[in-house]
DNA sequence: TTAAAATAGTTAGGAAGCAAACAATTAGGA
DNA sequence: TCCTAATTGTTTGCTTCCTAACTATTTTAA
């Protein structure tokens, strides 16, 4: 197998996601949604434009998913400080409840991940992870 | 920003694609094919199935990705040893090319994500990058 | 004050991704 | 042999994702 950093970020993904994904058909969620979820449950209340950031996905793209999201009962899209430019998007008690599930699959699989690696080997990595996002990310309003 | 494994992969995979497609676009690439010529370079003349196996895309999405690929004459589809099920498929000159282009823009972009990272922090960093890609494989034919 | 620029979000169109259902071919076993 | 299994690839229908072009609102600066 190809051991090149390219080949293994975007495998990685891939497999990441389908791991997600056949966890989360039962709970019936599209592919979309939980990364939006995993956000709004730690950043309840933001704006689109920071939701569209944080998940590395284009407003364009969020706007689908909230439009989804809102018909299913997961979120609220709310007016706030007579702006009426921006769109401020709230989970509603469902959305929480899913968030929450969301959350917990993604442990499980980070546990499965791991298995057979040592913890400080483990830091060590996370840090490098983490400095190869900032490297990619030229702007550095990830908050 | 959220430093979980979860959120690191999904945003670094996002990121380094947005990376790759920025600098592939002006060579007439779409999204998809990128990671079929890199495959293919390394493994010329492979079956439809271990190609969609290493990119890790489902067989249907490779049908379509090489219908596009052999119609701008990237690749063809040939029948070997009388076997009528599998078709093998093969790297034109203009697709080894276009390969070519694609594994330097893929070392270019590396450099810049291993930026002010010591060579022994990323040997270890890549050794557990690799055990998670075995740890989300359940099966072993990543040749 | 008001016209231009910047910001936030949406729409439209195309490619990529998936699962499920389907054809076609090959392999295996009775 | 011949009928069933398994394998390989395609089609269909859906969601995701992107870019480009657009509307609407807010900010800035002349």
């Amino acid at each position: 197998m190809n051991k090149s950093f390219h080949y293994l970020i975007m495998v990685n993904a891939a497999l990441f996601n389908k791991q997600v994904l056949t966890r989360l058909y039962a709970l019936g969620l599209t592919p979309g949604q939980p990364k939006v979820l995993d956000f709004l449950c730690l950043h309840d209340g933001s704006m689109q434009k920071d939701i569209a950031f944080g998940c590395q996905i284009e407003s364009a793209t969020l706007t689908g998913i909230l439009k989804s999201m809102e018909k299913k009962g997961m979120v609220e899209r709310r007016i706030k400080n007579d702006n009426y430019r921006s769109s401020y998007v709230y989970l509603t008690e469902i959305g929480r409840e899913k968030g929450e599930k969301v959350t917990e699959i993604f442990l499980e699989i980070e546990e499965k991940v791991f298995k057979g690696i040592e913890e400080d080997e483990k830091e060590q990595f996370m840090d490098v992870f983490y400095k190869i996002c900032s490297n990619m990310t030229d702007t550095e309003r990830l908050q």
